[in-house]
DNA sequence: CCAAAAGTGTTGCTTGTACACCCATGT
DNA sequence: ACATGGGTGTACAAGCAACACTTTTGG
């Protein structure tokens, strides 16, 4: 602690403190036939080689973690600008049985029709649905639960459709996805007024006539424009 | 990256990559005086040394980053079992001056009256209104703002007051917390009904005088009873 | 008596939910 | 024609905000 040291007063005063390995593990979510999906690999070295992993790699010296997670994600699926947020730090001192790792933990949502396929087909990668996943290596089932949580919490204030979603999308696709999120069904009723009513919609001139026979509009999320901001909060579930 | 040194596929793999200092700073939040107050310290070492600085600490070889919060919770005010949460990581290599740094940001929750007050003047501790706040060192300002969020965040579902009020309280004490909680007021009669709904306090059979003529009831949150889970749920503000 | 907080009641608006009901059309 | 999803309307309950009103008691 400061107090103990501060005879120093130096920037050596850094230097009696241990280092640490820190990583970033990503919990890369999808959406693909009526299911949420979760991005796994067969990891790639030892200890527990082979098994399902949720993609990682170590924070470097010159960049912040969030870049890291954006270079793991380049580097996996070959996407950038996609959405990322903070989850949560992993830090128990034998979480990682190779060494002692330090893992802040990362939520990524990616459209599954425009990743990079060949890459990650590269890496051996799979999309699992998150109802029926394997098991996984370390504490990454944790990290897991404690990232779709957060995706919960996110799609319950945020409407979150445009980046798991086609740029077009009719309010059913809209309303499966929330389905698979939450794990319950919503009243197709309710659910387009609740969601048209928040504003951030906006309908096409074209219409979707393979899911239905009447045929049901496409929307799209409106661009985001500063100074309009949706006052409007609808909760899910 | 994994798949470039695939070769090795040994715990030495790690090896190739950087180590860096891991510390964890905390928000520490009270309440007195009808205002919320963080703890501040004077920074004890270079760079800025003396500049108002959470307290923080290294993150040691043997200990998860929650355990060297509580570490430092512990040394600075004397307090142990207290509320504790993770806030958001930062870790910009630029961050610190002194060193590179990737901070872990923890929000505490304490009651003024039982901390150990002698601790915290040893190290010249001063707590802080957080409307009239000094400037802080590094990105200190932009942690506590992610700090006071979360606590919001928190007091919006989960009726934190057993944290930072005395044991016994009067309704007009919760309401004027969540007021300094949340920069804003409430109807008095209205918070009363709401915060009762919840069925988290049971009254006592004592009134406090010495703040109204008429006398308030004194209430307590109940003993959290495994199984007996609040179902409702009541948004504030 | 009066000010100030404690505590209760009332009213109207907004939301959420359950569900009925018509529409369009491919098979 | 009918099953299927698209889309709209209605009716009821719940929750909330605004605010009126009554109670108590120290000054």
């Amino acid at each position: 602690m400061e107090q103990e040291n501060a005879i120093l007063m130096l920037t050596e005063s850094y230097k009696q403190h241990p280092k640490h390995y820190v990583a970033v593990d990503c919990s890369i979510f999808g959406y693909e036939d009526g299911e949420l999906k979760l991005l796994l690999y067969p990891r790639g070295f030892e200890p527990s080689l082979g098994k399902w992993s949720l993609m990682g790699g170590f924070v470097q010296e010159n960049e912040s973690m969030e870049e890291a997670a954006r270079r793991v994600l380049l580097q996996t699926t070959g996407l950038k600008d996609i959405f990322l947020e903070q989850a949560a730090a992993f830090s128990k001192p034998d979480r990682d049985p190779g060494a002692r790792v330090i893992s802040m933990t990362f939520v990524a949502l990616i459209r599954i029709d425009i990743h990079d396929k060949d890459l990650a087909r590269e890496n051996g990668a799979h999309w699992w649905p998150v109802t029926k996943l394997p098991s996984l290596v370390f504490d990454h089932e944790a990290i897991v639960a404690t990232g779709l949580e957060l995706l919960q919490q996110k799609a319950s204030i945020d409407l979150i459709g445009n980046e798991l979603l086609p740029e077009m999308f009719t309010l059913m696709q809209l309303r499966n996805l929330y389905e698979a999120i939450f794990q319950k069904s919503f009243d197709p009723g309710n659910f387009r007024k609740k969601v048209l009513s928040i504003g951030s919609l906006e309908r096409l001139n074209q219409k979707n006539t393979t899911e239905s026979k009447k045929g049901a509009y496409y929307y799209r999320f409106k661009k985001y424009e500063p100074g309009q901001r949706s006052e409007r909060i609808v909760k899910f579930p």
